[in-house]
DNA sequence: TTTCGTTATGTTCGCGCGGAAATATCGTGT
DNA sequence: ACACGATATTTCCGCGCGAACATAACGAAA
């Protein structure tokens, strides 16, 4: 969730990446999101409230994630006391981990090229 | 321009990435591909066609680029013997060559988180 | 059995983004 | 002077994406 970061002089610049596994089939910093919020917070709605994000678009990326791997993503349940609730599934628990693992590496070791280009940017300060 | 992608056993994966500097100044894989093709066809127009691309999309990209860097990244000339062209400059084929340089560099050393995510998707045969 | 908060799902609407097309401008050849 | 081809810039329009709204289903606890 924490958004990635590296800082060179003065600017700074956050590395997002998305991994495409064709036709629509991805998972990016939404999703990710998403998956972590989840846990955090044990509810699809909850979790899209806390990004900001309508219950009815977290729910299609739950959907969508639940359909594109092998397992799914997130576990559901409605009714009961607190009127349901989400839990992370094995599955979901992993790909965050490893997405998170990747976006901690690129940052790290990407360190020398994105402040490259970052010198190059321009003033940042009056540009409207 | 070719895109990054790393092999499982049996999916791939693209890994897109984006270097966010904040409010609509950012460089992903649209500029950087529009950059290199100005490079290799020495036209915006001719690049916006290679890549699918209308040419105000292109111009409009080309123009915030310019204006985010501390100097141009492409500079265009109209009219003359072929009716105009452009050319990458020097800050432009820094930029371009240190986002191709990031992409490697993610795509070798998060090989292995790839590899895992990539691992737990679905057949991804019939699914619509 | 009533209450309650969440999941699940459909419908409508607005608007921004991008594509298409039209037009002007420029500078080197011929 | 004229033609050519690419840049530069505006206007118009459609369409898709998401926001917002509206319901229904659900199940444990009180």
């Amino acid at each position: 969730m924490t958004p990635i970061e590296t800082e060179g002089s003065t600017a700074r610049a956050e590395l997002r990446l998305r991994l495409v596994f064709g036709e629509g089939a991805m998972i990016g910093p939404g999703k990710a999101d998403l998956l972590e919020l989840i846990a955090q917070t044990g509810s699809i709605s909850a979790a899209g409230r806390a990004m900001n994000m309508s219950y009815k678009r977290a729910w299609m990326l739950v959907e969508t994630m639940n359909a594109m791997f092998r397992a799914p993503v997130v576990q559901s349940a409605r009714g009961g006391a607190k009127g349901g609730g989400a839990v992370l599934t094995e599955t979901g628990a992993e790909v965050l981990r490893h997405y998170r693992a990747l976006e901690r590496r690129c940052a790290d070791l990407g360190g020398a090229e994105i402040a490259a280009i970052t010198a190059l940017l321009g003033d940042m300060s009056d540009e409207k």
